[in-house]
RNA sequence: GCACCUAUAGCUCAGUUGGAUAGAGCAACGGACUUCUAAUCCGUGUGUCGGGGGUUCGAAUCCUCCUAGGUGCACCA
């Protein structure tokens, strides 16, 4: 597709002398208002070159520039040069690139088959799984959905908390108080209360939990019937968690959590002994960072048994040298920040040119209104509950406003799955938010139904108008201010997409579908379609075409789905 | 105590690498469906951009100090 920014840089280039293209690039921007223009230069560093007043400078280089084509007008307002995109042309690129690369509009192949590992939602097994997960499922979901856009080749990775000594404390309990038949018919819940006796009953018990680092030491060692016990843990566990997979519509392509590295440990402790990492203190093993700035990193108790860290470490080489990858993407709580900066720190220091592919994406926390999510306390809202209920709510409005629709149940699912997604996916990724179940059941302004009812919307009119893509229309018939305007918007959604990448942030994608959306509904009250002449109604349809195919893009890209009928 | 993060309208948040008058949604009030899906659209207004100092032609944005909140810092993950 035409970049009409690097038209505007390489005609600023032409008229300019003394400035690099790569200058010139980084000072052109968009004007606060499109009254001022599509592009804008502001001219105070050529004053600084040329020692005269900027807007005489714009003056000056405004007469030199050739308009051609592309610019129906290049003016200057004081010290900026303004540059106004020709609209029929616009409206010409970004239609037939639409109408050519259809639901791949956006996409490059800027991967190159290169691999991205995208570790995300991780659960720890035997717990519930709770409105604090959903942040890195979604977002990892998403992350990973627009590195394949991009053309690298991905790896979705479940690194479930399958092991340590809370499993030693699970076998303990287990054994102490278990009933397996129990268990098997309602596991997480079973499994929690013994989890939570068990730390209760250990605050005042200190051998219950030397009870529960012999069992996962047993663990560790092979110990047959610890394994067991652990194994039919975890596949219960992981039915219970595919039911919200499920819901999300989100696959992984390894389960492989931290178990999985359990016999890679000692290669990791001998390799740091041999470079010389690793010391002595109080009886366990550490890597002093002190010299990085930062607390040692305990890579092995007392005891003799592993830690986190030390199974990050081996996993990180691990996937090196089964995946090669070119990105190691980990989707974890900023709560991690310094573990992920020690790990990182600890490849690097053990020779790895490759550590600082390994890439921490963290995220803010996920707070309820009566304080800090416990799940030892029951301070908890499960993720399947929230989703059910955005269901049910969903479910509710369609029987009111559109109940001969078919498959109500189905796009029920669809738009209250799509509202939760759509709006853990709005803001910022490192904001903290305090959930609430007002907010998360809102359908109306920038959420996630509006963005979905506005795509319905225009599938509507495309059916209705019996819209022919093959059809030649006369772009130029597009020039009122509301279509300008989405056909902008509609231009700039492949850098929004890219953007995202760049920074990790699906919301820069989330807030620009928005925008083609609020776009899109105010074209829709101000034009009619259906009902214009002939040629100006196969143009519009072309548009409608294009802002359904760019919304229906984002939304997958966020893992929402776009049904056609709402 | 040390480190990192956050602070923008009543609420929830945007604000592109420093740039032209700081923007949305929600909430409130008023208006638009015999006409393309009213989960929509239009209108009405509110800001010491947490505070002080600095850099700059120019600061919500960069530096510095302070304040408030959050998170992390050795045998949990």
């Amino acid at each position: 597709m035409l970049d009409f920014k690097k038209e505007v840089v390489n005609s600023l280039h032409q008229a300019i002398e003394g400035l690099e293209k790569e200058e010139i690039e980084s000072l052109v921007e968009i004007p606060p208002n499109y009254d001022m223009g599509d592009y804008a230069f502001p001219c105070f560093k050529l004053a600084k070159i040329y020692r005269k007043a900027p807007n005489l400078i714009a003056e000056e280089v405004v007469e030199k520039i050739e308009k051609g084509e592309i610019f129906e007008r290049v003016e200057n307002v004081g010290p900026y040069i303004n540059f106004f995109i020709n609209k029929t042309k616009m409206t010409e690129v970004v239609l037939k690139a639409i109408a050519e690369e259809k639901e791949k509009f956006g996409s490059t192949n800027i991967g190159n088959g290169r691999t991205v590992l995208v570790e995300f939602s991780s659960p720890n097994i035997a717990k519930p799984f709770h409105i604090g997960h959903i942040r890195t499922t979604v977002i990892g979901n998403a992350i990973e959905k627009i590195f394949k856009f991009q053309g690298f080749n991905t790896v979705r990775l479940n690194h479930l908390g399958d092991y340590g000594t809370q499993f030693g404390m699970l076998i303990a309990a287990y054994k102490k108080w278990g009933d397996t038949e129990v268990i098997e018919k309602d596991p997480i819940n079973e499994l929690l209360k013994l989890y939570v006796r068990f730390n209760a009953e250990a605050e005042k018990d200190e051998e219950l939990r030397d009870e529960a680092r012999y069992w996962f030491k047993e663990l560790e060692e092979g110990n047959e019937e610890a394994f067991e016990l652990w194994q039919w843990i975890r596949d219960i566990s992981l039915k219970e968690f595919n039911k919200v997979y499920k819901l999300l519509n989100i696959e992984f392509d390894s389960y492989a959590g931290e178990s999985f590295y359990s016999d890679k440990m000692d290669r990791v402790i001998k390799e740091l002994e041999e470079k010389n990492l690793l010391e002595e203190s109080r009886g366990a093993k550490i890597v002093d960072l002190e010299p990085y700035g930062m607390p040692p990193a305990l890579i092995q108790k007392s005891d003799g048994s592993t830690l986190y860290i030390t199974r990050d470490i081996a996993a990180a080489i691990y996937r090196k040298e089964h995946y090669d990858f070119y990105k190691n993407i980990y989707v974890v709580a900023s709560q991690q920040n310094l573990h992920f900066k020690q790990l990182i720190k600890i490849v690097d220091l053990m020779g790895y040119d490759w550590a600082y592919d390994c890439v921490h994406v963290p995220f803010g926390m996920v707070s309820l209104e009566d304080g800090t999510l416990s799940t030892r306390e029951g301070r908890v809202v499960f993720l399947e509950d929230v989703l059910n209920k955005a269901i049910e709510s969903t479910l509710k409005i369609i029987e009111e406003r559109s109940p001969e629709l078919e498959n109500k149940e189905e796009v029920a699912k669809e738009v209250g799955v799509g509202a939760v997604v759509f709006q853990e996916l709005f803001n910022n990724r490192i904001k903290d938010y305090v959930f609430s179940w007002d907010r998360t059941l809102s359908f109306e302004g920038e959420t996630g139904p509006y963005v979905q009812y506005t795509h319905a919307r225009a599938n509507s009119l495309l059916e209705k108008g019996e819209f022919d893509l093959k059809e030649e229309i006369d772009y130029s018939l597009l020039k009122e201010e509301d279509e300008v305007n989405l056909i902008r918007l509609l231009y700039n959604f492949p850098e929004a997409v890219l953007d995202a990448l760049e920074k990790y942030e699906p919301s820069f994608i989330t807030r620009h579908v928005v925008e083609v959306a609020k776009a899109f509904n105010k074209f829709y009250n101000s034009c009619p379609i259906l009902s214009a002449d002939e040629e100006l109604k196969k143009a519009r349809l072309n548009l409608v075409y294009a802002a359904k195919t760019v919304i229906k893009t984002a939304l997958s890209l966020l893992g929402i789905a776009a049904p056609n009928k709402m």
